[in-house]
DNA sequence: GCCGTTTTCGGCCCGACTGTTTTCAGTCG
């Protein structure tokens, strides 16, 4: 049996290669576009070959329906075994550099012969890149420069560190004289858990564009200026990013905060269905489409604001966080906004560490810095024993955290501070799935979470298996971090995460959604399965010090993206009725 | 390769910027 991801996998592959082969663009882009689909089902691809309804999705027409039923039931895809031999291994690399697309891979290539991006540099290096026809001396020096900032840096970074980088900008740039709004766009608006370049979007009177690119170009995180033209400047920063800038006029406005929001998919669908009423969107405006169907820019639709865009073609405003092209468009067509978890309803910090593991602050001062927050409770969750690495606490030690955290219930009581504080524990999943404490020390905590920290990368059946277990024991009541992934850093368990979702949500398990920018895990992608199964979620911070609180904000929006509202995650509910949920007693789930 | 409330063929999102060119191709977002 092959999984929707796999299969998605060679999908994506096909489309790479058929590239470099120098394929029909829009046969290669159809293989992309299944491979969407594929990852955005809820259901294993086997169901709708057996149903034979594999056609039916969009996107997947007889002959990728074919090629899906071959990987399938021979684990091999023949139009991806033949494009496999005919490309090179090595210059599927030469795609990660910026600047080099695929018509000169495949005419360097062919030309000179090479397929390592060592020997294209060289190539760069001695002027035979220079020498080739439509190339020349500029070119060969971006390719070279972009190889050699690509063997310094990775080509993405966290979201955390995007903002890192935006926000001073924005901040500088709301400064300028002529601007009269500015945004940021791209997948940083998405809130995306990693991101390649960071957008900014400005609206100003073109007199102004020049002195607004000075103040970009001159600030002082700014380490190479990569262009500036009359409307878009980009520029490297010192951490090695890239950030764009656009400026465009103030009725444009809306239309680019569209435009540079994206996603890709979901510009291509609002693009199609502008098509579909008559008329043409761009980046500046939408358009009545004249006989050639090109746009008729002197007659543009007045907008004011993006909801003013959506409304011309019958939807409702999006959330950018769900501008995926994962069935959006679809929902906004019949409803006028959906339910999303806000911050601001987020009552518990339920997943932190404390000194007696590995955090750096104490019981007391997790607690007050969760107060001073606007928390009401929150629940110690330290590594158990064998999480030896982490300051793992033994059976003793759990029964004086206990009694630690006794004492700071009746101080706060004392002070006269309404505050609930939870004893739970992360408790490791060892090998066989058994937990890390006997059951009746298991028993007298508030709660159990549940994490896998060693043999991630068992096969699937085994980790499953570990999983199954852990979710049967009755006092798990959450499961950490599930993929154990590490962004940009370590991959994934290898996990049937449709399954883990159906067993958990049987179970009125939570999955957490690990809020740390680092995991941001359960994946926001597992969102639409997540709602037909009435998963619980909660958004747990991690805390391993006092800032880690403030990480709620990301899986708040990874929440978001991932369409859970409020009532199914449970630091959402009050402190009384997390310790019922918490008891094992049913939690209502909204409809 | 996919798709059709104008289409079973001829489209497939659209424009800025750059560099190599003398009118445009490639790349990017």
């Amino acid at each position: 049996m092959a999984d929707n991801k796999n299969i998605a996998e060679r999908l994506r592959q096909v489309h790479t290669l058929m590239l470099l082969a120098g394929e029909n663009r829009f046969r290669a882009i159809a293989f992309d576009r299944a491979a969407q689909t594929i990852e955005g089902l809820s259901e294993p691809v086997d169901h709708y070959l057996e149903s034979g309804t594999l056609t039916d999705l969009k996107g997947i027409g007889s002959s990728i329906a074919e090629d899906i039923r071959l990987f399938s039931e021979t684990g091999s895809m023949p139009v991806l075994e033949d494009l496999k031999e005919r490309v090179p291994d090595g210059l599927i690399r030469w795609l990660d550099i910026s600047g080099l697309g695929p018509k000169n891979i495949v005419k360097i290539h062919k030309e000179l012969g090479i397929t390592e991006v060592e020997e294209l540099a060289d190539a760069c290096r001695d002027g035979r890149v220079a020498a080739l026809p439509g190339l020349g001396e500029k070119s060969a020096e971006k390719i070279l420069k972009s190889i050699e900032w690509l063997q310094q840096h990775s080509q993405r970074c966290l979201i955390s560190e995007a903002r890192e980088v935006a926000l001073p900008l924005l901040e500088v740039l709301k400064e300028a004289g002529g601007v009269q709004q500015i945004e940021v766009a791209g997948s940083l608006r998405r809130w995306n858990e990693t991101i390649g370049d960071v957008d900014l979007l400005v609206a100003a009177d073109e007199v102004d564009n020049s002195a607004i690119f000075d103040r970009f170009t001159g600030h002082e995180m700014v380490v190479e200026v990569l262009g500036r033209g009359e409307t878009k400047s980009s520029i490297r920063t010192e951490s090695g990013r890239q950030v764009d800038l656009r400026i465009v006029n103030p009725e444009q406005f809306p239309a680019a905060l569209v435009y540079f929001t994206g996603s890709k998919e979901h510009n291509i669908v609002l693009r199609r269905r502008a098509r579909e009423r008559g008329m043409v969107l761009n980046e500046y405006g939408l358009f009545p489409a004249n006989q050639d169907g090109d746009a008729d820019s002197s007659r543009p639709m007045e907008l004011s604001s993006e909801t003013e865009l959506y409304r011309h073609l019958d939807l409702a405003w999006i959330p950018p966080e769900l501008r995926e092209g994962r069935g959006e468009v679809e929902y906004f067509e019949s409803h006028e906004e959906m339910p999303l978890v806000t911050p601001e309803e987020v009552r518990g910090v339920v997943h932190l560490h404390t000194t007696w593991s590995d955090g750096k602050q104490t019981v007391e001062q997790m607690a007050r810095a969760s107060i001073e927050r606007g928390y009401t409770y929150m629940g110690v969750t330290d590594h158990s024993r064998s999480a030896a690495y982490a300051g793992g606490l033994s059976i003793d030690e759990v029964k004086k955290q206990w009694d630690e955290i006794d004492r700071v219930i009746e101080k706060f009581s004392s002070e006269g501070i309404e505050f609930t504080i939870f004893k739970g524990i992360e408790s490791d999943i060892l090998a066989d799935g058994s937990l890390d404490y006997p059951d009746d020390l298991l028993d007298g905590f508030d709660f159990v979470i549940a994490s896998i920290h060693h043999g991630m990368d068992m096969p699937r059946e085994k980790m499953m298996d570990r999983f199954r277990k852990a979710i049967e024991h009755p006092a798990v009541r959450m499961i950490g971090h599930p993929t154990g992934r590490l962004l940009l850093r370590r991959g994934e368990s290898d996990l049937d995460m449709n399954q883990l979702i159906e067993w958990a949500a049987e179970h009125q398990t939570a999955i957490e959604i690990n809020a740390n920018p680092h995991r941001l895990d359960l994946d926001w992608r597992h969102g639409n399965k997540a709602l037909e199964a009435g998963l619980l979620t909660s958004i747990n911070p991690d805390a391993h010090n006092v800032e880690g609180i403030d990480d709620i904000l990301y899986g708040v929006m990874i929440a978001r993206k991932a369409k859970f509202d409020s009532s199914r995650i449970v630091n959402c509910l009050t402190a009384e009725e997390f310790r019922r949920w918490a008891r094992g007693e049913e939690v209502e789930v909204k409809e």
